[in-house]
RNA sequence: CGCGGGGUAGAGCAGCCAGGUAGCUCGUCGGGCUCAUAACCCGGAGGUCACAGGUUCAAGUCCUGUCCCCGCAACCA
């Protein structure tokens, strides 16, 4: 009998930085996913892999001194091992360097060129001549290059251009006869609304600013743009190939099923990568589906902040399992999802060590105190044990309803209830009474079973999203009947089995303690490289610390500080938080410009002393150059200047 | 008039489309139990459903207007 087939793919991650837990999230949900769509009978592919090409990838490479290909290898390896670490069963990790992906996506630009979806023309744009770099107008600081701040002139770069109106038409009328294709359903008027209706503008896919990318086959100082490039993964993957002469995957598997992606790129899977797909002739994706992002408390995840997380720091203070959990159980579907230590660690003594580890535990204790472990065939039954039983046989259905909709965190909630209901169901039959007499024994043996019983069924539900500790759990309980099938009857567990020695699974953590053991180890590595958030955004150079954390009296001297006084300072337009001054230290006149503007007031702070860092690398902010940085102390409410508490010269050295 | 999301108990959220007893999780307080990881079970307290109008027998839910918060466009020191 064959199995309908199920082919899902994550976002390619860009191979710029090491990817942070909300990066990691993606992952996760994904194989969570995956992992339910295999144990209930389908048979599926799922795909990930690295983006691994474009500017600010060759430029980065050089700033390190290794070649793009030494750089993205670097970084790819580290991310497939971070999804490896983290439990991730993808069945293929495609990267865009990869000869057959550069192949076929010489490939799919040929074919569209030839048939008139490509064409050949050219953008209008700022030129900085140093840089050799095109600039939109809206990149433009101040009307010169944002880069190195020199003039630019108006030029015009060659660049072919996929026409995107040939297919608009069609584009809304699948959107809107395919009610699902753009999930949750909420994006698919935004979609619309702000970019559909308002008129396409014809996508720009090649570039011949810089050559790391896949060279036009038949124009050589043409790179692929990212789009094409990276979009196209997810057939080059399973061997498509557009002269007809597509691999057996991809018979198999295309449409994929689902795209699981993060909010901000909805758009460039749900336009571009449709209209590239009709162009090719190709089937269409069923589902895009845009996940929220995962912020830490409140505020997005920022070095300046000191607030990066990574999936490794976290599974090394709280577990695997309990990292996935929370991962899992806490991103709402639709919203943003916030990520504190102290929620985490309130979640996991809840739900996991609680309500999941304790009942398996004194389940399993009892069985072993009561009948020395062996589990008896259930004798005296009560309609008190018909609840139980009806909620573990409808658990299943729920969860699988919540998991087509991708409602993972919800999905979890169904294994919960189930988990809390049974630690109820022990409350109501006392076993620790019924267990003082032969009467009260015969009732204890279904008590016991129907215990266990329950606890196979949500470990079963359970190995998609923890598969360590539902494997643990079936150990223990000497479950042996652990498919999908098995669950739908109450009667897996088998009389005159053994169970094994009950062991904690996950400790209750101590809040206080732990937050302390965080924040020492935060300590430690808080100047740590910056990720980047999915958006290929600015890159900044860190220096490392050393490997204690500690830094010697030299490397604080390659800091200077300056005292500066304030001449002028005024805000910056359109800006809510930034303000430029204009400092005299010593001799010298520096522009700064900083963010303060919502606690001081420009006249408020001319004529102050404020300590400069003189050396700092000049910066563009909102366009405006700012040469070093002024020192200020903030916490969530107060921000305020460190100013000298005596009159002393502008100019002045502070060490 | 840029686009979008949101304001419901101390925290995080559901309920709104198809008006009819304001609900869930965590926390908190009190009680119970002792099989278990001081876990588990029961009960209580806590809400002008942002505000103001309107429709209606009835509004968290529908309509109109206002305020505030958050993303992005477009700036983190």
């Amino acid at each position: 009998m064959s199995k309908p087939k199920f082919y899902l793919t994550t976002a390619i991650a860009y191979t710029s930085r090491i990817p942070h837990i909300g990066n990691t999230y993606e992952a996760v949900v994904s194989d969570a996913i995956a992992r339910f769509k295999r144990m209930t009978g389908y048979d599926v592919f799922f795909l990930t892999g690295t983006d691994e090409h474009g500017q600010k990838i060759q430029q980065q490479a050089i700033a390190d001194g290794l070649t793009p290909k030494q750089h993205v290898d670097k970084i790819a390896g580290e991310i497939r091992r971070i999804w490896d670490f983290m439990n991730v069963s993808y069945d293929k990790f495609i990267r865009t360097t990869d000869k057959e992906h550069m192949e076929t996506v010489q490939k799919i630009f040929k074919k569209l060129y030839e048939q008139g979806d490509i064409y050949k023309s050219s953008y209008e744009g700022w030129y900085c001549t140093p840089c050799e770099s095109f600039y939109t107008e809206t990149q433009l600081a101040e009307g010169k290059c944002p880069d190195c701040g020199s003039e630019v002139q108006k030029a015009s770069e060659e660049a072919y251009f996929l026409k995107l109106s040939n297919y608009a038409d069609q584009l809304v009328k699948h959107i809107e006869e395919n009610p699902n294709f753009i999930w949750p359903e909420a994006r698919k008027n935004e979609m619309i609304n702000n970019f559909i209706k308002p008129g396409l503008q014809d996508l720009c896919v090649s570039r011949t600013s810089f050559n790391w990318g896949v060279p036009v086959s038949f124009d050589d100082k043409h790179v692929v743009y990212v789009w094409l490039d990276a979009l196209s993964n997810y057939i080059t993957a399973l061997g498509y190939n557009p002269d007809g002469q597509s691999g057996e995957l991809y018979k198999k598997y295309w449409p994929a099923d689902v795209h699981i992606i993060g909010k901000d790129i909805v758009r460039f899977h749900t336009i571009y990568w449709p209209i590239i797909l009709m162009a090719l002739g190709e089937e269409l994706p069923k589902q895009v589906f845009g996940h929220p992002w995962l912020l830490q408390g409140k505020d997005k995840m920022s070095k300046s902040k000191g607030n990066v997380i990574y999936a490794e720091d976290l599974v090394n203070y709280f577990g695997l399992d309990a990292v996935r959990y929370y991962l899992l159980k806490e991103m709402p579907f639709a919203q943003d999802g916030n990520l504190t230590y102290e929620h985490m660690i309130g979640k996991i003594n809840s739900d996991l060590a609680n309500n999941l580890g304790n009942l398996v535990n004194r389940t399993v204790t009892m069985v072993d105190k009561y009948f020395g472990g062996i589990v008896a065939e259930p004798d005296v039954k009560e309609p008190i044990d018909e609840e139980l039983i009806n909620l573990a046989l409808e658990t299943p259905d729920r969860v699988e309803e919540k998991m087509n909709e991708y409602r993972v965190a919800d999905a979890l909630d169904e294994v919960i209830t189930l988990l809390k209901r049974s630690n109820k169901y022990i409350d109501e039959t006392q076993p620790w009474i019924l267990a003082k007499d032969d009467a009260g024994k015969a009732r204890l043996k279904t008590v016991l079973y129907n215990l266990l019983e329950s606890i196979r069924i949500a470990s079963v539900l359970l190995l998609p999203f923890i598969p360590d500790t539902a494997v643990e759990i079936q150990r223990q309980i000497n479950a042996t009947k652990t498919d999908w099938n098995s669950i739908k009857s109450f009667d897996g567990i088998i009389a005159g089995s053994k169970v094994n020695e009950a062991k904690p699974m996950f400790a209750r953590i101590d809040e206080v303690k732990k937050l302390a053991e965080i924040h020492a180890a935060l300590e430690l590595n808080t100047p740590k490289e910056e990720p980047k958030v999915e958006e290929k955004k600015e890159e900044k150079v860190e220096v490392k610390p050393e490997e204690d954390g500690l830094i010697t009296i030299d490397d604080f001297a390659k800091v200077q500080l300056k005292v500066a006084t304030v001449l002028e300072c005024e805000k910056v337009e359109k800006s809510d938080k930034l303000l430029k001054l204009q400092l005299l230290v010593g001799e010298e006149k520096r522009q700064v410009v900083s963010g303060i503007a919502k606690t001081y007031k420009p006249e408020d702070l001319i004529g102050k002393h404020v300590i400069l860092v003189a050396n700092l690398k000049p910066v563009k902010l909102r366009g405006i150059e700012s040469n070093g940085m002024i020192l200020a102390a903030s916490d969530d409410e107060t921000l305020t200047l460190l100013t000298p508490m005596a009159e002393i010269k502008s100019g002045t050295d502070v060490s």
